[in-house]
RNA sequence: GGGCGUGUAGCUCAGCUGGUUAGAGCGCGUCGCUGAUAACGACGAGGUCCCAGAUUCGAAUUCUGGCACGCCCA
């Protein structure tokens, strides 16, 4: 088709079969060119702010779907906030540090343990840490851009630059300065050959079932004669580190006597039948009491290593009073009678919760005085020399001859084996792993507990469960915040030691540091640059540069301070990005204080422990009440004030044996899978790098596009649905919406208005095309004056956008979603289908027809404006064609425009109401007819509707012609007097008489269904009021109090609606029956049309043969109705004298010969 | 082992504060429509709402206890 481009007064025609991915390739150049990211942002300037954060992914893998997902909702509620009138930056940001870093580029040096990597050198390790974390940038900023996501990625904040370190240590110097820093103890998974602590997630990947003793001790109790404590424990090895036995308060305990050993044992009440079971023996018991009663007893431990010495040392305890340090029984929670005896054994050494104990033991004691920890071990997992006997000997070599030694002492009175899951080494599988105490670095959050619970408090959190269970219960777990990692790219700990007095003290910018007095050190960076100038400076705040710098002790003169050796938790890089990303308060300062709290934020439900909390902790610390002095504190002291927690993205894939290298998880689709040699195992789980079971988001931008992949995202599930990822349902998102709407903006608008040569170029001010800029157009009526199915759409485009901004300022994109995919719907099936025979009618400048082009116009450009936040790409295709008259006029960009309102003056409920009541008698005038298996296109000479309710049928009469068209009738008939086509149900309202009548309700029920239905109803029709008596007691009624339903009675061809039942006229007349016959005949010709590829504009000669003289009746009987329809200029029932190609076909039972021939003469008459 | 979440049609998911006929889309089957046409409409099959108890006149919905799955932590 040849269009007139050059004029730009009318609709540029679209290509045909244009392809999603294809326009989106184009928007995005249009975006680009016109810079319109940015002039959205500088339109809003000085409004409102929207303060949203970006929560910095790591870039050194590739992305995945769930990605996706978490940048889609990102990208949402900014545009749309943005479209609402809001200022709203939206700065990118990169999550740098950390251990998955080392761990990549361990991988590609193939090295594992922290003496390799050392061995390699740390400078050059990090080196590649610093160019690894980009290894993948390009392709997270494509998809970032592909995906629509509209982010500041020139601008983004970057964790290992040194501004963002320096603010990190600002707020770190902070809380040291406030004393908040402190060094303890942490119990880590420890693998003792590597000489490293690992990760909880390394630590996951190594669980295997093992076989470990368990073993049962005899504790003497000092102060009880004869009588010892039964201990449980599954690790001999730790027993000559044990401090103390834990028993639980709230347990009831007993003394037994063993006959055997004449000894009595004390162990938990509950166990008695099963320790004698287990050792064999009848245990007499010859007391009870409560674990409590236990609690402070001395015992003498099975080893003397530590009791040799400090047995009997005591120290005062901090509310007065002295008490022995150690060897005593204590109370603990965590003890059951699941297993053991009811009393543990604890080396706080070897086990977090023991540990945790010792903690809390040092606590009741003043300062100094209580129990250090012990160990018998060394960081190597062997033996010390305080344990003599056992000294170089692998702890897990120890377990036998420990035990035998307590056997043969007498100490041990019971032993088994025990099968459970144990932690190995991910990396080396014979090595089991132990816990171990190192030193660390922790915050006191625990300080701030109840500050951070308020505050979590004021979030609403999306779904709203999160914030009093998962999170909620988080906080309300709160322990200190272990900071410190043994490690090497990651952000230093900024604290300096004198090494003669153990003196310590922040600094929190490197120009401060290299300007301390005697500061010495800044060379070894310094040479580094020289010999390789490309290295980023960034890299001089890093380790091994600035272990380098020392400089003289304020504290002792002639020492110099060291840093310590670690680097911080990753974690709390990412949770001091609302003022790192500012480098705040070096610089920034405005920014940060107008950029804090964001209104929004949004991340996958894995964040809870991660970024979540580090932002609220730290914000808490740093900006709450507490402050320090001279901190600006906030209102809200919280980061963000809205939460989207996003469910997790599980994948659905087909595992397939024939990759053999190791990694035989590949991806197939269904339609693979179906076709794969051998049986691919069908699985469902967690999106993951290593297993390779999801397929690249390229693809799918590709072959879908990035609108098939956002709707999907929004519209299918609300977002914190864990959902299963599948193509299918991507694929699916296409026809249901992008495409149905497409169909009815470019296979229906455009080409019919640049036929009619309808266009609103005559707007002067077009502006952006709402509803205000639309009056004055040429042709253009207000709406009031417009027919009812104008009047009717744009009620419905109204109500959709007051349902659809209220969901949206509520965080609700599915509801949102929900809403304008059934506008969508009613527009393409029913206004458009309803619409059609104006579109088509002849005279160009009726008003009727302008009517439709100004209402579906408005209708077009009004929603291209609503899912501009959703769909992006498709809301600016058709924006631009839609606004392609105006010269430039209009507002360049989709984006660029106000987000549409409801106006009230536009919404029409009743007719709502109405319109609805009349398309549900449409489909069940259909369904009559499938029923009766009369095809629709054979006339009926009418139809018969039964309301249950006259309230709309003189509204409805008024509508005959739509039914009439619809259900292709001659006459439809209302009436709300059932005759004999329906039966009335008159069933009682429960909600409304359930809690009037309570127990009575069954038997009113089935008084109901007993009653006489028809009556109930006239005399409430009549009277209003009703009654039913119910085992003597009489219920008054009134029409609230019942329901009425109509049942269409048997043998009729009739079918029930919602309020009404519609009912056929079935019988068919020989003249109804040739109408049919010409519509057959009509349908064949315009196939016929079609195979000659004519355009639906052009006319034609028309031929028709039959021998039938029935048909051969029908085709004279229905001439005109036959021309008018197929664009006949004439039409013959004999063959034509020139050679035209004939095509035959069945029409009933007879044949038919259609000759079609273009009219050149009178072609385009129109 | 603990916390949180989930369990509804073949699939993916809705179902608000309890109201008696549990929905949508897709898929499947049947039929229709044919100037939106690689579109559209109707109908149908398909559900012990995970199980068991409790509360209630009434439970997919509330409570208790299980089971299964997922996530986080141990």
């Amino acid at each position: 088709m040849s269009a007139p481009l050059k004029d730009s007064s009318k609709f540029r025609p679209v290509v045909k079969n244009a392809s999603f991915p294809q326009q989106e390739e184009s928007i995005l150049e249009f975006w680009r060119d016109n810079e319109i990211y940015d002039k959205s942002l500088a339109q809003r300037e000085g409004q409102e702010k929207f303060v949203f954060f970006e929560g910095p992914p790591t870039a050194n893998g590739k992305p995945h779907p769930g990605h996706c997902l978490t940048r889609a909702i990102k990208d949402l509620f900014p545009r749309y906030k943005t479209m609402r009138g809001y200022y709203c930056e939206r700065k990118a940001g990169w999550d740098t540090h950390g251990l998955p870093v080392e761990t990549e580029v361990s991988k590609q040096l193939g090295i594992h343990t922290k003496e390799e990597i050392e061995a390699h050198g740390v400078e050059p390790f990090i080196h590649l840490c610093q160019k690894s974390v980009w290894t993948y940038m390009q392709e997270w900023e494509r998809l970032t851009e592909r995906l629509g996501f509209w982010v500041k990625l020139d601008s983004a904040y970057v964790t290992y630059h040194q501004s963002y370190v320096e603010s990190v240590w600002w707020s770190l110097k902070n809380l040291f300065d406030r004393g908040l820093l402190y060094q303890g103890h942490k119990i880590i998974w420890w693998w003792a050959q590597g000489g490293t602590g690992l990760s909880a997630g390394e630590v996951g990947q190594g669980y295997r079932t093992v076989m470990d003793p368990s073993v049962y001790i005899l504790f003497p109790l000092l102060d009880r004669k004869n009588t010892s404590l039964l201990v449980w424990t599954t690790t001999p090895w730790t027993l000559p580190s044990n401090q103390f036995a834990a028993v639980n308060e709230s347990i009831e305990y007993v003394t037994v006597h063993d006959p055997e050993l004449d000894h009595n044992i004390v162990f938990a009440k509950d166990l008695v039948e099963k320790i004698s079971q287990k050792v064999k023996r009848e245990l007499e018991v010859k007391s009870t009491e409560p674990g409590s009663a236990l609690v402070g007893l001395r015992y003498k431990p099975p080893f003397d290593y530590f009791y040799k010495d400090t047995g009997d040392q005591t120290g005062e305890l901090a509310d007065g009073g002295t008490e022995h340090v150690a060897w005593r029984v204590t109370s603990a929670d965590f003890v059951t009678t699941d297993s053991g005896s009811g009393a543990v054994h604890e080396a706080p050494a070897f086990g977090e919760v023991d540990y945790e104990l010792l903690v809390s033991e040092q606590a009741r004691f003043k300062r100094g005085q209580g129990p250090e920890m012990i160990c018998a071990v060394a960081p190597n997992g062997k033996f010390t020399d305080v344990a003599p006997e056992y000294e170089g000997q692998w702890v897990k070599d120890a377990d036998k001859p420990i035990t035998r030694q307590l056997k043969d002492e007498g100490k041990l009175y019971h032993q088994e084996q025990y099968q459970h899951e144990y932690p190995f080494c991910w990396r080396a599988d014979d090595d089991p792993l132990i816990q171990y105490p190192r030193r660390s670095w922790f915050i006191k959050t625990t300080q701030f507990k109840d500050q951070m619970v308020a505050n979590n408090q004021k979030i609403n959190w999306l779904p709203e469960h999160i914030k009093d269970g998962r999170f909620g219960n988080f906080l309300d777990s709160n322990v200190d915040w272990a900071l410190s990692r043994e490690r090497y790219w990651g952000t230093p700990l900024p604290i300096w030691v004198c090494e003669a007095t153990g003196e310590m003290e922040s600094v929190d910018r490197y120009e401060d540091l290299i300007a301390k007095p005697g500061a010495t050190g800044m060379e070894v960076w310094e040479k580094a640059k020289a010999a390789d100038p490309d290295l980023v400076d960034d890299l001089k705040v890093h380790k091994p540069y600035i272990d380098h710098i020392t400089y003289d002790s304020p504290f002792e003169s002639g020492a110099r301070m060291k840093r310590v050796p670690e680097v911080i938790d990753c974690w709390y890089d990412s949770g001091a990005m609302p003022f790192a990303q500012w480098g705040y308060p070096h610089q920034g300062k405005e920014q940060f204080e107008a950029q804090f709290p964001a209104d929004f934020i949004s991340e996958a439900i894995d964040q809870t422990r991660g970024w979540f909390y580090s932002q609220l902790a730290i914000s808490t610390m740093m900006f709450g009440e507490d402050a320090a002095e001279g901190q600006k504190s906030f209102e809200y002291p919280l980061p963000f004030k809205n939460c989207i927690v996003l469910g997790l993205m599980l994948s659905e894939w087909w595992e397939d044996e024939k990759d053999k290298d190791g990694k035989k998880n590949i991806y197939l689709s269904p339609e693979e899978a179906k076709s794969a040699p051998g049986k691919p195992a069908h699985k469902v789980g967690k999106m993951s790098k290593s297993l390779r079971n999801y397929r690249a988001p390229d693809e799918i931008f590709d072959v879908y596009g990035a609108d098939a992949l956002r709707w999907y995202f929004f519209a299918k599930q609300p977002p914190w649905t864990s959902i299963q990822y599948s193509e299918r349902q991507i694929k699916e998102s296409v026809p249901e919406f992008l495409s149905r709407l497409w169909n009815v903006y470019n296979g229906f608008f455009v080409e019919y208005a640049i036929l009619d040569d309808f266009s609103p170029s005559s707007l002067e001010k077009p502006g952006q095309l709402s509803h205000a800029d639309l009056a004055g157009g040429e042709g253009y009526r207000p709406v009031a004056e417009r027919g009812e199915l104008d009047r009717w759409i744009i009620s419905e485009l109204h109500q959709t956008l007051d349902v659809v901004v209220n969901s949206m300022d509520a965080y609700d994109n599915y509801g949102s979603c929900t809403r304008i995919t059934a506008f969508v719907e009613a527009l393409s099936n029913w206004y458009v289908r309803r619409s059609r025979d104006r579109f088509w009618a002849k005279d160009k400048t009726a008003p009727e027809k302008l009517d439709a082009y100004w209402t579906l116009y408005e209708c077009l450009t009004t929603t291209a404006k609503m899912i501009a936040p959703f769909v992006p790409f498709l809301a600016e295709t058709i924006w631009q064609n839609l606004t392609s008259v105006f010269d430039g006029n209009a507002r360049l960009s989709v984006h660029l425009c106000d987000y549409p309102l409801a106006e009230e003056g536009l919404i029409d409920a009743d007719l709502s109401r109405r319109m609805g009541l009349l398309r549900d008698i449409a489909s069940s005038g259909l369904s009559a007819r499938a029923n009766a298996k009369l095809k629709v296109r054979q006339p009926l000479s009418g139809v018969t509707v039964v309301l249950n309710d006259s309230a709309d049928q003189s509204w409805l009469e008024t509508h005959d012609e739509i039914l009439k068209t619809e259900l292709n009738v001659l006459d439809v008939k209302y009436t709300t007097d059932a005759g004999e086509f329906v039966t009335y149900q008159v069933v009682p309202n429960f909600k409304r008489l359930g809690p009037r009548v309570g127990k009575l309700m069954p038997k009113v029920k089935k008084a109901f269904s007993e009653a006489d239905g028809g009556a109930i109803l006239a005399e409430l029709t009549d009277t209003g009021k009703s009654s039913l008596v119910v085992e003597g007691e009489t219920i008054e009624l009134d029409s609230e109090d019942v329901e009425v339903r109509l049942q269409a009675n048997e043998g009729w061809a009739a079918a029930q609606g919602k309020q009404s039942v519609i009912v056929l006229a079935t019988e068919l007349t020989p003249e109804l029956v040739r109408s049919g016959l010409a519509r057959d005949v009509n349908r064949q010709v315009q196939e016929r049309r079609k195979s000659l590829d004519l355009e639906r504009s052009d006319h034609i000669k028309l031929y028709l043969v039959t021998e039938s003289e029935e048909l051969a009746q029908a085709l004279s009987e229905n001439k005109e109705y036959l021309m008018g329809e197929t664009l006949a200029n004439e039409l013959h029932q004999e063959p034509p004298s020139d050679s035209i190609e004939p095509v035959e076909c069945e029409i009933g039972e007879a044949l038919l010969k259609i000759f079609v021939a273009k009219d050149v003469a009178n072609g385009n008459q129109a």
